[in-house]
RNA sequence: GCGCGCGUGGCGGAAUUGGCAGACGCGCCAGACUUAGGAUCUGGUCCCGCAAGGGGUGGAGGUUCGAGUCCUCUCGCGCGCACCA
């Protein structure tokens, strides 16, 4: 396709004007302002220091930080900066303060696969990536301020993450304060008689603590895995099979927050579908856990149900076949069974236990559990349909009221004994789960029969409450989070290993002086032949002079972006994570709304304005973050409960054939080809224009070319024909000076300065009107169209008054910026004005009056039916209405011989005549 | 299986509180300019029909003067969770 306009020449001009003059630099409070930037200049700062209390209302602005994968940008990366692009501008328009960086989650694991493969070290390929990362952004002419760029493998960045773990270590959760304190708050109960007890008590309480527990091994990546990062049974990344292998490990306390960080969602703008996402993933049931005595045994089984008023339709009970009682119940006779049960279950993939549809197995192990409410005798079974992890990993089996313990009692026959009524007659009680009238719940201390099921449950919770058989609890799926990995290309954990007089091993936390603690230089990256992790190699390293041990795990590439947003507001200090004045200014919900310029009112939006980013961290960073956020809150460091107050979900872009991209299809983009035949701004106003920005939505090259067509229309409504020809052989002349050739281009004659008709104001201020409501709405394609449809009308104008042109360039700015500034530096010129920068020129405001019409057409229906319209003015009545339409032959037409039913008059909008 | 979301031209998608379905763009058709057109400009383009007219937002019902929009059922697609007691 032929050049549309010179943005080869334009695109590059500007991107450096604007590093030059680094037009986009947010500004912290207390740090001085120079007095020549655009910034200063809209907001008479110059020359100052500037307390928060002077500087305008915050916007904060994020995009989730990439990891720079060697395979460069992709097409679905720009979506969301250019949107978040897009607001940024406007929003420096409209007079807000906007804070808008970008950084790199570059610990991760492909670079260290590829040091494996080649002995080349994480940190080269890590740089090399960030270069191609960098350049590509820029050539997008993103309004990043890149002087608070940060790199979470740079040793000014995670020692600060080290240092929020040390946080974490050496914090407590009080569950009577219902937050984390420091860990010195702890109060010992009296059998912590020894420095040794007590430190155990101490480590047990941590939000940071060692586990034994067992975990997911992946031998093909040679780590472990977080329960997240582990798909039926495969690894997330890679594909390749895990399987469960007890190891020390670290953990972090997430579920101590479990309550917490379910509520909070509540005072977050998300999306519904992402809320229930994560309340889904925290999976909150209430209940009640109930003791049953287990016959010839001192000891009693405790299970965990959502459904207390079924205990008398418990016919058998359910032990997870790694629960520690099977052992202890097991009978001489039914042994053999039980451990060959155990042994099968043990060896199966976790691929196939969690099968679907997949048949119920299990063995009866003899014992008995007596039923607490009626005393009768009932078998205990193991079967893996029951989790060890979730609840006490033991359940009691109500057939008839639970689709899994019916599926399994009708195929090993077990009694099945009705105890809920539905509460439609109709309804089979067999296998009926919902609410309804408790039956045959008569036992001889207490009785539910003819109880609704919430009263029946809050009855026998009391009773059992009562009589120290059970309680009310409150379950949650979410677990502890494992936090440890045996990797190389990560941040080491600042803690060592000590022994105590009897040798066992400790750990105790590095004092913070020592931090940055960085991962020795190692000539293999490899973990160790008896399965250490690679850290484990570098002996002088781990092997300290007095004795004590490092760490060799470090920690997953989560946690560096656990806080970044947080180190972009004081990127470079070195005394601190975070600048306590800028938390409060960028994060605060403190700014007061009047300090809006232009009548806009700012309302408080604490943490993160808006954070945009993809679906895949709905449940996983999202959750994280939130937690250190509020383990951060607690300890007094930051001062909202949650970081990310407005999110949302950039939509899939898929190939042209509507598949997903991916190499093996053959259906990828790359933005260098776009960029290079159709230039930044078309790319971002394509992203922008393919559909909703949450949509998922196919990529056409096609489309590409109707953008840029569309800002060739505009360039041309500028440029004068001639002088763009003569520019052009000049440009093929000599093609060294086109930047020169370029900057003495003429306007179009069209072009004057003179007074817009009361017509072309009309068709601006519809403009302006529809590009900022939809800008507010982030519905970017709308507004873009809106764009288009003005172009289109001034197209066909005798004269373009510089005035109209002059605003409406303001309106494409966000979107479009290197022309928009190429135009706005041209049109400033030609009236012999200076330009003011385009980036902090205030937003224009629409005129109502402009947009008010005298006449309007309004459609005249018959039985619902258009047939008529009538003009008629803006105002008219209802009554002018109605014999405007009766005057109507199209609409008697359609009346004849009909009787009239009823008229309906809607002034403004239309008049239906129903008749029949 | 459960939960959530979505079904509108040949395609991407527009349609305040229920109020003129198909904005804008792609594609396609015709014309103008042109040595030429993968450039540009102008006009047309939901379907059937020469027209008058009729039909039309996955399908079937319903509420309403009026339904893409609300309700019920149903089919299809996408996403999330997946034996969570």
């Amino acid at each position: 396709m032929r050049r549309q306009y010179p943005f080869h020449l334009i695109e590059p001009k500007w991107q450096s004007r604007w590093a030059a003059e680094q037009t986009f630099r947010a500004f912290n409070p207390g740090e001085e302002i120079p007095p020549e930037h655009p910034f200063a200049r809209r907001h008479g700062l110059g020359g100052r220091k500037a307390a928060s209390s002077e500087l305008p209302p915050k916007f904060y602005v994020l995009d989730m930080f990439p990891y720079p994968s060697g395979a460069g940008l992709h097409v679905g990366h720009p979506e969301g900066y250019t949107a978040t692009d897009i607001l940024a501008r406007y929003e420096r328009a409209r007079g807000r303060h906007v804070l808008h960086p970008m950084g790199w989650d570059a610990f991760g694991l492909p670079a260290e696969q590829y040091a494996i493969q080649t002995g080349q070290h994480p940190r080269i390929t890590t740089e090399a990536n960030i270069a191609t990362f960098k350049r590509q952004i820029q050539s997008l002419g993103f309004s990043y301020d890149w002087t608070r760029e940060v790199d979470t493998t740079d040793p000014g960045y995670y020692r600060w993450t080290q240092w929020i773990f040390l946080k974490l270590y050496n914090s407590w959760f009080n569950p009577q304060t219902n937050r984390a304190e420091p860990i010195e708050t702890l109060t010992y109960p009296p059998e912590c008689d020894t420095e040794a007890k007590r430190r155990a008590y101490r480590d047990s309480k941590r939000l940071a603590y060692v586990s034994e527990a067992p975990v997911w091994w992946c031998e093909a990546l040679g780590t472990v895995l977080a329960n997240e990062e582990v798909v039926n049974g495969r690894s997330e990344r890679g594909n390749h099979p895990v399987v469960r292998r007890p190891m020390r490990q670290w953990m972090l306390r997430i579920t101590a927050y479990a309550e917490r960080l379910l509520q909070d969602l509540d005072l977050l703008d998300w999306s519904e579908s992402l809320k229930e996402m994560q309340r889904n993933w925290i999976g909150r049931s209430e209940g009640a856990e109930v003791e049953f005595r287990l016959e010839g045994l001192d000891e009693s089984l405790r299970v965990f149900t959502t459904r207390p008023d079924t205990l008398f339709g418990a016919t058998y009970m359910v032990l997870a076949p790694e629960h520690p009682l099977v052992d202890r119940i097991t009978t001489p006779e039914q042994r053999a069974a039980v451990e060959a049960y155990r042994e099968e279950v043990s060896r199966k993939s976790d691929l196939e236990r969690t099968e679907l549809a997949r048949e119920k197995t299990g063995v009866f192990t003899g014992g008995y559990a007596i039923n607490p409410v009626n005393g009768e005798r009932i078998p205990v079974w193991i079967a893996d349909y029951v989790l060890l992890s979730y609840g006490t990993g033991a359940i009691m089996a109500v057939p008839a009221h639970d689709t899994r313990d019916l599926e399994f009692a009708e195929k090993f026959n077990l009694p099945i004994v009705q105890v809920v009524q539905p509460p439609d007659e109709g309804t089979d009680w067999r296998g009926f789960v919902g609410d309804g009238i408790s039956v045959n719940s008569t036992g001889p201390e207490v009785s539910i029969t003819g109880l609704p099921t919430p009263e029946a449950k809050a009855k026998i919770i009391e009773w059992l409450e009562q009589k120290g058989l059970g309680r009310r609890t409150v379950n949650y799926k979410l677990r502890d989070w494992l936090f440890s990995r045996q990797r190389y290309w990560g941040e080491p954990f600042p803690i060592i290993w000590r022994q105590d007089e009897e040798g066992n091993w400790y750990h105790e936390a590095l004092p913070e002086s020592e931090l940055p603690v960085m991962p020795p230089p190692l000539e293999e990256y490899k973990p160790t032949p008896d399965g250490q992790p690679p850290l484990a190699r570098a002996k002088d390293w781990v092997e300290l002079p007095d004795g004590a041990r490092r760490e060799v795990n470090t920690m997953p590439q989560w946690a560096g972006s656990c806080w970044y947003y947080l180190r972009y507001l004081a990127p470079r200090d070195r005394e601190r994570f975070t600048d306590p004045e800028a938390e409060a200014y960028w994060m605060g919900a403190g700014a007061p709304a009047e300090r809006g310029t232009g009548g806009i009112s700012v309302p408080p939006r604490p943490g993160v304005d808006l954070y945009v980013g993809g679906t895949e961290h709905a449940v996983l960073h999202l959750l994280y973050a939130r937690f250190w956020h509020k383990v951060l809150y607690d300890l007094g460091y930051v001062s909202t409960p949650e970081p990310f107050f407005r999110l949302v979900n950039q939509g899939l872009i898929l190939g042209e054939d509507g598949q997903k991209m991916s190499k093996s299809r053959g259906n990828v983009v790359n933005p260098d080809d776009i960029l290079r035949e159709y230039g930044a701004d078309a790319f971002r106003l394509y992203e922008m224009f393919m559909g909703p920005l949450q949509d998922s939505k196919p990529w056409s090259t096609k489309g590409v070319e109707g953008v840029y067509r569309f800002l060739g229309r505009v360039w041309r409504l500028f440029i004068d024909e001639a002088a763009e020809k003569e520019f052009e052989q000049r440009c093929t002349a000599e093609p060294d000076r086109a930047a020169e050739w370029l900057d003495q281009l003429r306007l179009s004659g069209r072009v004057q300065d003179q007074p817009a008709t009361r017509e072309q104001l009309k068709a601006l201020h519809a403009c302006i009107r529809k590009v900022t409501e939809d800008l507010e709405g982030l519905r970017f394609n709308t507004a873009i169209s809106a764009m288009m449809t003005f172009v289109n009308e001034a197209n066909g104008w005798e004269v373009l008054p510089v005035a109209v042109l002059r605003t409406f360039l303001q309106l494409l700015a966000p979107f479009a910026p290197h022309l928009a500034e190429e135009l706005w530096a041209l049109l400033h010129r030609h009236v012999g004005r200076e330009a003011p920068s385009l980036t902090y020129e205030p937003w224009p405001e629409y005129d109502p009056a402009l947009l008010v019409e005298d006449e309007v057409e309004l459609p005249v229906m018959v039985n619902g039916k258009v047939r008529d319209r009538i003009r008629v003015p803006v105002n008219a009545d209802q009554a002018t209405l109605e014999s405007a339409a009766f005057a109507s032959e199209r609409v008697q037409a359609h009346l004849q011989g009909k009787t009239i039913r009823k008229v309906v008059v809607v002034p403004g909008k239309l008049v239906n005549i129903a008749a029949g």
